[in-house]
DNA sequence: CTGTACAGGTTAACGGTGTTAACCTCTATT
DNA sequence: AATAGAGGTTAACACCGTTAACCTGTACAG
């Protein structure tokens, strides 16, 4: 009997308020107990389904990377000169931060105490993410091919970038005196430039 | 009568316990009571002293935007040529973030909830470490002199990647397969060069 | 059929959190 | 000598994640 016997009912009522919840009222908002007073059921319903709270994040967290995955996919396929498709990764990267920053930051932003029990299978899959990123890069590279190793440092060198600017964004960190569009802008091209594409 | 008065007592105590805390077992540790326990007295006796867990939290922030100044300081006054100048001064933020990882997840990676009421005049503080990365931009670039606030925005990216890395490093996302000081050096040099001083 | 195992809920409780209200006590000033 | 206030205290409120113990219906074995 396969585990999925509950998965249309409580345990997806579950996700999909959590979801919900962090979404409209923030990260510091999502409880047990209110997750379960949402949908009418006790606060010790949620632990048949779920590990604990980890457990309930880390399966936020999946549905966002495969949504962004999604994201990453389609600008890495767009029409375009391997160079601007690259930017145009970088730019859905950062596009999906901005406009998903509570989920950004249960996705990216979260203590490291809670990611300490990510399960493996989860990351290998948060990972395709940096490999889209990866392959972009390959496309636009001109100089020969490089290794995979190569690639990966590459890669998570952009990437480190580019969630340094949402991350940054999201807290409120930046100065009100500066103009959000232009920055991320400024950070995509030094960014792509960083690579030092042409010769 | 300065409200100094009870600056060398217990408020010192309270500050110098909860940066011990934080350091030592994590921001998660980090609470009233534990500060309280540790220092002999009751966790009300705080609220004498501090508005709040924020307020708490600013004043260590503000403690280590002032640590970190004067590293970024030296760096930029370091004897180097203004190019290699600001590269020193990318790395001492590293260096900095990476050496004090739980300081810098107060200063940086705190969710924006606790940022809400960040007083202006600490604020500014800690603007003028951006200030010192925009002097050193400015100094290192040779396409004549641009606006001030093209220099805070210049600054700004740099920042942004920076905190990028050390944030991801920190929070245990770099995936294990990369070289931590591999990826440091790629983020300096991508960055120092995205700016393209080398005409 | 009857008995039983078990899936999927429940309430009560533990030990923690930040914060507020009410109170106490000592010191300094009028 | 009376009083105001600084600097503490305890008790309590409303939360939090999590565990233990219990209940209830359904499916399946004898």
């Amino acid at each position: 009997m396969p585990s999925s016997s509950s998965d249309k009912t409580l345990r997806r009522a579950i996700l999909d308020t959590a979801r919900a919840v962090v979404v409209d009222q923030g990260y510091q908002a999502l409880s047990m107990r209110r997750i379960a007073s949402a949908i009418g059921y006790s606060a010790t319903s949620i632990y048949l389904h779920f590990e604990g709270k980890d457990a309930l994040l880390h399966a936020l967290i999946e549905e966002g990377m495969q949504r962004l995955g999604r994201l990453l996919q389609r600008a890495a396929s767009s029409d375009e000169t391997p160079v601007v498709r690259l930017q145009r990764v970088c730019e859905a990267y950062i596009r999906f931060g901005l406009k998903n920053p509570e989920y950004y930051e249960i996705m990216f932003m979260l203590h490291p105490e809670h990611m300490k029990r990510f399960p493996p299978e989860k990351y290998r899959r948060a990972r395709r993410n940096l490999e889209i990123i990866g392959k972009a890069i390959r496309n636009a590279s001109t100089n020969g091919s490089a290794s995979a190793e190569e690639l990966l440092i590459r890669a998570t060198g952009v990437w480190a970038s580019l969630h340094g600017a949402v991350s940054l964004i999201i807290a409120h960190r930046i100065d009100s005196k500066i103009d959000q569009k232009e920055l991320v802008e400024r950070v995509v091209k030094n960014t792509v430039r960083g690579l030092s594409f042409t010769k």
